[in-house]
DNA sequence: AACGGTAATATGTAGCTACTTAAAATGTCA
DNA sequence: TGACATTTTAAGTAGCTACATATTACCGTT
């Protein structure tokens, strides 16, 4: 006969979370304090605690010590972008994944890469230039500089048999990571790499990253026409 | 002299992963248990337990009861996006905001726009198509459909003076939110909305939000060329 | 009224215990 | 050997206490 009278830290937050939706509470109103709540539902402020963190979290309360909890006054939406190594993309299509090593030189970081690791001095970098493909065509092209100082040993590795994305995300685990995305235009170049037309809609992913504060490396995903990013949750 | 001599959860999490950049522990590996870990390091289970929930939450590790914790096999980037609403949006950039509201109309959603819901049977919605202004110049170019067995408030509301996007979000809190981003040519009528050339490649942000079960908005919200999406972190 | 120091207070964190639960590992029987 | 039940294990959760810390709020002085 014993049922689970203890409340989950979930059941309190969804219980908070439908106040705000209800109306209860509005953007930038205060809610109680966490002592309070934990008396009202009878559960300990610990409880509270996690529930409040985890909304807070998602952006949608805002919480400043002594100035309590309050429904975020400017509410954004949040959203969670997982972006797999391509191979794995690929693969979990059901597509059979393959990979052309287009281009790798090393040679002095240009200007525009500089400045994406906000670096003014000129490193070494290996640059690399690639194509993903799907059951045979194209699925992406990618333009990618390494930085040699950070990680000398990628001039050892046969960059013609595994792509550079699966060797770094699996060998150099990087502690930042910038994301950007944005459309451009397909030049002759990438129309021909792509299958595409000249002219066509492209999304591009930029990424850059870190181990602590030494440039790892950036990289410009190219997408094949009609690619769409979704969110995870 | 009592120097803070208790180890923070955000430590012991940092400590772990160092190990795992450092190489200690690669992809698929499995960690010590939280308890022997708290021993070694000298803090309560509970402590690793929160360090590990968080490394948990950002991807790194993967951790499952009686399972154990293991470094994720499969490396994913991981990335939050804060969408503002357009006005803080631009006011943030220090300019001018503006709005025109285009258009606005009852009728049924088309089939486009059911499928966004996974909705079958056709309902009645809101249509709103919408232009955001940074410095009297075009920025955002928004096309929705809000609907109206979940939101007949909307009707209500003058979209002249408040755009449908600062007004749902204030007032319609959502429980769920797909994000969906791909490029597109601007077409004749894009370009003189938003001062594009026809062709020119946009960034498109799609954003369909539901209440529970119930649909309340889908937006494709095309901007103008040349515009980024930034991570927050 | 402006300023500055101090007290009050709500959240944040750490540690401990006790119990729950999912799932891997093991054992049992056909 | 394979299918199934049982045990064991490691993470997950809840509750409590104690203390830390960042602000706000208050009060007294000038």
């Amino acid at each position: 006969m014993k049922i689970t009278n203890r409340l989950s830290w979930k059941y309190v937050r969804d219980e908070i979370h439908h106040e705000i939706l209800n109306g209860r509470y509005g953007p930038g109103d205060r809610l109680p304090r966490d002592a309070d709540i934990a008396n009202q539902l009878n559960c300990a402020r610990s409880t509270v605690q996690r529930a409040m963190q985890d909304l807070s979290d998602i952006g949608l309360v805002e919480r400043r010590r002594k100035g309590g909890t309050r429904v975020h006054p400017e509410p954004v939406t949040r959203a969670t972008l997982d972006i797999p190594i391509t191979r794995h993309e690929v693969e979990k299509k059901g597509a059979r994944y393959g990979y052309q090593l287009i281009k790798q030189e090393e040679m002095s970081a240009p200007r525009t890469v500089l400045a994406a690791f906000e670096l003014t001095a000129s490193v070494s970098m290996l640059r690399i230039e690639a194509l993903h493909l799907s059951d045979n065509r194209p699925y992406m092209l990618e333009d990618r500089w390494v930085c040699l100082d950070t990680v000398p040993e990628i001039r050892d590795v046969d960059l013609k048999l595994q792509s550079a994305n699966e060797w770094l995300v699996l060998n150099r685990p990087y502690s930042r990571c910038d994301l950007r995305f944005y459309a451009i235009s397909a030049d002759q170049k990438m129309s021909e790499m792509l299958g595409a037309k000249i002219g066509d809609a492209l999304l591009l992913i930029e990424r850059s990253t870190w181990i602590d504060e030494a440039p790892i490396t950036t990289v410009k995903t190219i997408t094949t026409p009609g690619y769409q990013l979704l969110t995870s949750s």
